[in-house]
DNA sequence: AAAAGCCCCTGGATGC
DNA sequence: TGCATCCAGGGGCTTT
């Protein structure tokens, strides 16, 4: 489910309400996609010191180590003082002295891994090799441009990839590349310069919108105040397939690029 | 090294 | 109502 503006949203919706808090328990429910990576017990009585965002993952800042969290496809986090009793697949609880941090996750394919700094091996097999942060000063058109020059596989692939740029999945490529009108399936290596500037452009402007609107709720997508986001209504080619483009009235095609679907007009994304 | 496929898992929608 | 099939916002691992 949640693609970058989801987990920013999500970041910033507890963030502040964390930030200092005592760990006093931790519970762990059915098995995430990968282990801990230690006792829950050695978290109590540690302190969140800070709740940052790499890409789609979380970073928790503890006094001694970091927790690094992600959503997969199915994952959401909710903080709240008086939370009901665990349901069946609310599968990792953080209580602290403010409140409880949960992750629900239905498919499991999230993740709640504890390493003991972020330049230890645990942690680079995870964040070593992302790309750029689209929402950061360190998105340069010319690093993208030229990173894209070395890519031969199909444009929406390479933003789905996430060493180039991170935090663009499947609803957000598909938008990014409508609003550059560039077609999915172009070679990145054959983009030119100022179609990779018009879809870095494309790419700074929806992801920051998309967290003004509170993300993307398609299925069950909420921050951690239980709020959904509002972003998919205004998606241009997302999850339209055979509507009237909103541009040319064109109908919007679906199409499979690596097992995701791809949405896109055949009109408005020639280049 | 890069690229393409496969797989992890559950639930909801659709079709017969 | 029941059952089979397909699809879903991600990404690591294995194979080319």
């Amino acid at each position: 489910m949640p693609e970058l503006p989801e987990v920013e949203v999500t970041r910033l919706s507890f963030a502040n309400a964390i930030e200092g808090a005592l760990i006093e328990a931790v519970r762990v429910g059915k098995p995430l996609r990968w282990p801990l990576g230690t006792a829950p017990a050695r978290l109590v009585g540690l302190h969140v010191r800070t709740v940052r965002r790499r890409g789609k993952y979380l970073l928790l800042d503890l006094d001694e180590g970091i927790l690094i969290m992600h959503l997969g496809m199915s994952g959401s986090l909710s903080f709240s003082c008086r939370p009901p009793a665990a349901g069946p697949h609310d599968h990792f609880d953080l209580q602290t002295a403010r409140g409880l941090l949960r992750l629900n996750d239905p498919r499991r394919f999230g993740a709640v891994v504890y390493v003991p700094s972020e330049d230890s091996p645990q942690a680079q097999k995870l964040l070593g090799k992302l790309g750029m942060e689209p929402l950061s000063a360190d998105f340069a058109v010319d690093a993208f441009y030229s990173g894209l020059k070395r890519r031969n596989s199909a444009i929406k692939q390479v933003l789905l990839g996430g060493q180039l740029v991170v935090g663009v999945g499947n609803i957000y490529a598909c938008e990014t590349l409508f609003l550059a009108g560039i077609r999915p399936t172009r070679k990145a290596s054959r983009i030119t310069r100022r179609q990779a500037t018009l879809l870095h452009a494309s790419i700074c402007d929806v992801l920051a919108r998309a967290v003004q609107k509170g993300g993307s709720t398609l299925r069950d997508f909420s921050n951690a105040k239980g709020e959904n986001g509002y972003f998919q209504l205004e998606a241009m080619v997302y999850g339209r397939e055979g509507l009237p483009c909103k541009v040319c009235a064109q109908p919007v095609r679906l199409m499979r690029q690596g097992q995701r679907s791809t949405y896109w007009c055949a009109e408005c994304q020639k280049a």
